[in-house]
DNA sequence: CTGAAAGCGCTTACAG
DNA sequence: CTGAAAGCGCTTACAG
């Protein structure tokens, strides 16, 4: 990431690339002067082009972190290797943590999580944030956000706004993922989702958005609820739906909310002797999987978790920064790309 | 804003304030020697309480931008003064653009928005950044988002996720609202919207969470859509309903999704005898409006538009600052308030 | 807008 | 962790 040669770059080595003045430089960065557009642009641009511009915006906040409290639902703690998700992005979380000296301390509480104790915990450690990651319970939000420690919760849903958000555009990807199978030609579509967290639901709101967004009728999407996310509740909820419908009942796809539901998409459709992609297309969600090693590979929509971990800290910092004042909470999401595979073609047109 | 006292806070005056050395100060803020972690907080707290963190925070940012080039849909201009929130929106940008010494320079084009004509405009005046707001047409922002400028959409919604986009959290504010009233007793409640764009229709998607989170059936609450946002559009909707059911039909309570319509409705219901908040009360959206000069004054859900200017203008520069990678485009959404005035009163308890 | 120079604020190395 | 001191990077004022 960091590379010797341009360890530290200055405003020297931007005065050089933009090929202006030392003094010229530090006006343009501070407007205490006027100069002309011209000018300004080039040396902006060659800021921007060495990384001086980033640089300086982060030696504003690396200044305040060096201890978090990290909280996770045991359910999703790493060592339950069923969860790929939650490993990949707590790996990631770490890992710029690491590299930017943050020590990270992970509770280790009673089974349900509980305010009292994820306080105490931060304070036996002396940490200056939390970070809570997948829960969305507001009797567990409300006392923390009423606590005066930097709070962000990641990867969930805080509809009270009581504490500062960073998650994926769930709704919005799932939409895309949708759009994209209805602009090869596909019309039924299953979504395969099953009954969790409330950010699940904004993809199954995503979904829905698609076909609307088309002037297609809802009822041409339909929504399958499995008991769980594990590949095996995949299975068995489209064994049923495949059962009492003698076959797919004519949709020619499956969306599935999470990687692992559609890796067992994936295999109980082919069990069954269904082609993949040409009798169903399947597009999964999460893009952690390793959807590049199954057979056929999985066509996903790839969150991106390395760039959660960095906004989060982030949020997590900025609300360290401010004082007193009341600032809104904010929720940030980010946009998630798809990336095309062979378990959706992108030639299938009907 | 500025006290002329604190003129220049540093980290002289922050060792002073924690009772520490200056180069523990320097220490603690760079990580560069081990430091307890009572000393660390101490020092920590008097540098937020100084508002020295804040202050680096912003220094790192303050470089980039000079001129921004700012699109509006023409009917959403400050001169057409039925739109208060929209004028009072751009107000707060302006003032924040003035006080960091920006030059912002209004979009004068097509009465249809058009990404050419956008990009030209924003080319003449050498502008780094553009703020489009209000608009939501993919077809707009496609090529906006391919050219190379920052750009940040305020207020809008872009399901696309190709621009960073700036606006309030409507859904959750619209659940906060009708909770808020259900908590009250309130079960019959109207939701008075329009068909415009997409981001009011979250504000419905709030509504319904409402009910939903209650267990409460959905179709207690019961939608009413207006042919636009103005307040004779509210009060015809209004006297059409009350004039098809011989009343209110047993909804106690109408939580409008404007400012603008919950004064029509204020005014129309008053004008057919029912007392407010008695017979029902009424809930506002925006809180620009001058509500507490209504009669009743009216209770509202407050959009913080001065910070989404702050986080415009943040959002604007961090995109700048970032160099080629692609990093994913990220939607901030800030939380809104309850303003609990006359129009909705508290104790209001079937 | 340049270039040399003074100055300022923060960083850093070190003895205590 | 302190305190005095050297050093560095950026800012600023100014003549050209």
């Amino acid at each position: 990431m960091d590379r010797r040669t341009e360890r530290k770059i200055g405003i020297k080595d931007v005065s050089k690339e933009a090929g202006v003045a030392l003094s010229t430089v530090s006006h343009v960065l501070n407007g205490t002067a006027p100069i002309s557009a011209e000018v300004r642009i080039k040396v902006l641009e060659a800021a921007r082009r060495l990384g001086y511009l980033a640089k300086r915006q982060q030696k504003g906040a690396i200044a305040s972190l060096s201890t978090i409290y990290l909280a996770v639902p045991p359910g999703n703690l790493p060592h339950n290797d069923i969860n790929l998700v939650s490993w990949t992005l707590l790996t990631a979380l770490s890992r710029e943590c690491e590299r930017r000296g943050i020590k990270i301390v992970a509770h280790n509480g009673s089974p349900e999580l509980n305010a009292a104790e994820i306080l105490a915990g931060a304070k036996a450690v002396n940490a200056e944030g939390i970070i809570l990651v997948y829960d969305d319970n507001p009797k567990l939000l409300r006392p923390l956000a009423a606590s005066n420690y930097a709070i962000v919760l990641l990867n969930g849903e805080d509809p009270t706004m009581s504490v500062d958000t960073v998650a994926p555009a769930n709704r919005y990807a799932a939409r895309l993922a949708t759009q994209w199978l209805l602009s090869r030609g596909h019309r039924r579509i299953l979504h395969l989702t099953w009954r969790g967290r409330s950010t699940i639901m904004r993809r199954l709101d995503g979904f829905h958005d698609a076909y609307m967004e088309q002037n297609l009728p809802l009822d041409l999407g339909r929504t399958i609820y499995a008991d769980g996310y594990e590949p095996d509740h995949a299975r068995k909820a489209l064994r049923a739906f495949i059962a009492r419908h003698g076959g797919l009942d004519g949709h020619t796809a499956v969306f599935c909310a999470a990687d692992n539901l559609a890796i067992g998409a994936l295999s109980e459709l082919q069990a069954q002797g269904f082609q993949i992609p040409g009798d169903i297309a399947v597009v999964g969600f999460d893009g952690v999987a390793p959807g590049d090693l199954t057979v056929p590979s999985l066509t996903t929509v790839r969150v991106p978790l390395d760039s959660l971990a960095v906004a989060t800290l982030k949020a997590l910092e900025q609300r360290l920064s401010i004082s007193g004042q009341d600032h809104p909470t904010q929720r940030i999401e980010l946009g998630c790309r798809l990336i095309e595979r062979d378990s959706a073609a992108s030639n299938f047109l009907r």
